[in-house]
DNA sequence: CGACGACTTGACGTGTTTCAAACGAGGTGG
DNA sequence: CCACCTCGTTTGAAACACGTCAAGTCGTCG
C-alpha cells in the first residue's frame, strides 16, 4: 500500500512550529501531515514512486528488501526522530514497514527540494540526512562482513543503547526475526546467542523486549 | 601515508578542460592535481582530515576498514571515473589504497564546497554522487546479508561486469583476498567457489584475473 | 482457562573456516 | 635457456559455527 492510499485513511494533523523555522526538523512539522500506521503495517514498497519524505514522531519503522525466496533483509530501523524515505532515484529501492504501531510525518518530496533549492541551511541538512544514511550503511556493513554471532549481537545492541538510551537498559522495538534479518542470522542464532551473552553476564533479560548492558566493555571487546 | 605528504613527491599535472566547464567532472580536471600511487599504497587512511576529494583516474582503489586482530571489510572498490573520499564529517571513516598502480584527480575538498555554494548545479550533481555511494553501500548489505558463497560471487561478477564490462569477460583488478574481504569470505572459499561456478559452466577462468560469463542467466538465478 | 504468537531450547546436518600442502605464473640469476 | 625463488592461487582434510527441523516454554489476549 502506497503513502498516498494510506493518506485517505488516516488522521492529519498540524503542529504549530514557530513562524519562518529555518530549519529542516521545522519545515517538516509545517509542511507535514502525521500519519499512523499499526504494527506491520506498509508504508511504503519497494520500487513505488518516492514522492513523500518521512520522519518518525514515535513507534519504529524498518526499511527492507525481500528476496525471490522469501529471505528478507532489513536495511536500517528508524527509531523516533529518524528521518526515511530519502531517495537519489524516482522510486523507493527498499519497503518501509511500521515495526510497531507508529506515528509518522509525512511531507512532499516536492516541496523539501523546493524549499532545499531556495534555502542552503535547508540544502545543507539534506546532505548531513543523506550522509548520516550512508554512514549508518557502513556501520551495518562492518557489521555484516565475517564477524561472528556474538560480535554481531554486541555490535547491535551497543548501537540500539546509543540510539535508544534509557540508563543502561535498551527498550527493543523490535521482534526476534527483525533483528535476525537486520544481522544476518537466523532467529534461533539470535536467541541462542542473547541467552550465551546473558550465561556470560554480559546483558540480562528481565524480558524478551528489555535488555540491560551490565558489562558495556564485553560488549566493546566484541566491537573489536 | 596521508595525500598531503604523498603530493610531495607525486607528479602534478593539469587537463585542458573547456573554460566555464560547471560540471562537477570539469572542475575536478580544472581544479586537481593528478597523483599516481603504486600497488597498496596507501591513499589515506582511516581518521584522518579529509581535506581532500579523489577521483579515479586509471587503475583501482580500494576503501577499507581493518579490525584490531586482521580481519579487513572492504567497502568499495573504485574504478576509472569513480570519485571516492566524500565524506559527511571532518575525517575519513575509511582508508583508502590503491590496488593496482593508479592514477587519481585529488582536488581540495574546501574548493568544491565553495563551487558548489555558488553552483546549484554543482551541489546537485555532488547530491548525486553520495547518493550512488549509498545505493551501492546498500547492494553490499543486500550481498553480505545471509547469501551463500555461490550468491555473493554471482552477485559480485554481475556488479564488476556491469561497471567493468569489455564484452563478456571480467578484467579483475583485485585479488582474491580483495574479493574475499569485500565478500566477507575467506580466501579460499572465494576460490573454491569460482572453481564450482566454473564447473557448473556459468564461468570460465582463462587466467586468475580474467573471467567470462558464460551463463549470465544462472548467475542472475543465483542474485534472486 | 484455552489458544495463539513470540521466544527459547534441543539434536542434528551442512557450508564455511581453518590449517596445510601443492600448484602455477612471473621474475632473477646462473 | 633453464633452474630456482617468490607470491598468488588452488586443492585437500578436518573442525566448527551456524542453519534447519522440531519440540517445548512463556506471556498475552479473548
Amino acid at each position: 500500500m502506497s503513502a498516498l492510499n494510506v493518506a485517505t485513511r488516516s488522521i492529519p494533523s498540524r503542529r504549530s512550529p514557530a513562524q519562518h523555522d529555518h530549519t529542516l526538523g521545522g519545515s517538516l512539522q509545517l509542511m507535514g501531515a502525521s500519519m499512523t500506521f499499526g504494527r506491520n503495517e506498509e508504508i511504503y514498497g519497494e520500487g513505488e514512486p518516492a514522492e513523500y519524505l518521512y520522519k518518525v514522531v514515535s513507534g519504529a519503522v524498518r526499511t527492507s528488501k525481500l528476496l525471490s525466496d522469501g529471505r528478507r533483509q532489513i536495511g536500517a530501523f528508524h527509531l523516533p526522530g529518524n528521518v526515511f524515505g530519502l531517495e537519489a532515484g524516482s522510486e523507493h529501492r527498499f519497503s518501509a514497514e511500521a515495526i510497531a504501531d507508529s506515528v509518522v510525518l509525512v511531507v512532499k518530496r516536492s516541496a523539501i527540494e523546493a524549499l532545499a533549492a531556495r534555502d542552503s541551511e535547508i540544502a545543507r541538512e539534506l546532505w548531513t540526512l543523506i550522509a548520516q544514511h550512508l554512514e549508518r550503511a557502513h556501520d551495518h556493513l562492518m557489521l555484516l562482513g565475517r564477524k561472528n554471532a556474538q560480535e554481531r549481537l554486541a555490535a547491535f545492541l551497543l548501537e540500539m543503547a546509543e540510539r535508544n538510551y534509557v540508563g543502561n537498559a535498551v527498550e527493543l522495538p523490535m521482534s526476534r526475526q527483525d533483528m535476525a534479518d537486520y544481522l544476518g542470522l537466523t532467529i534461533e542464532t539470535v536467541s541462542r546467542t542473547l541467552t550465551q551473552l546473558e550465561a556470560a553476564h554480559a546483558i540480562e533479560l528481565p524480558t524478551s523486549r528489555r535488555i540491560v548492558l551490565r558489562n558495556r566493555a564485553a560488549l566493546n571487546a566484541l566491537n573489536a
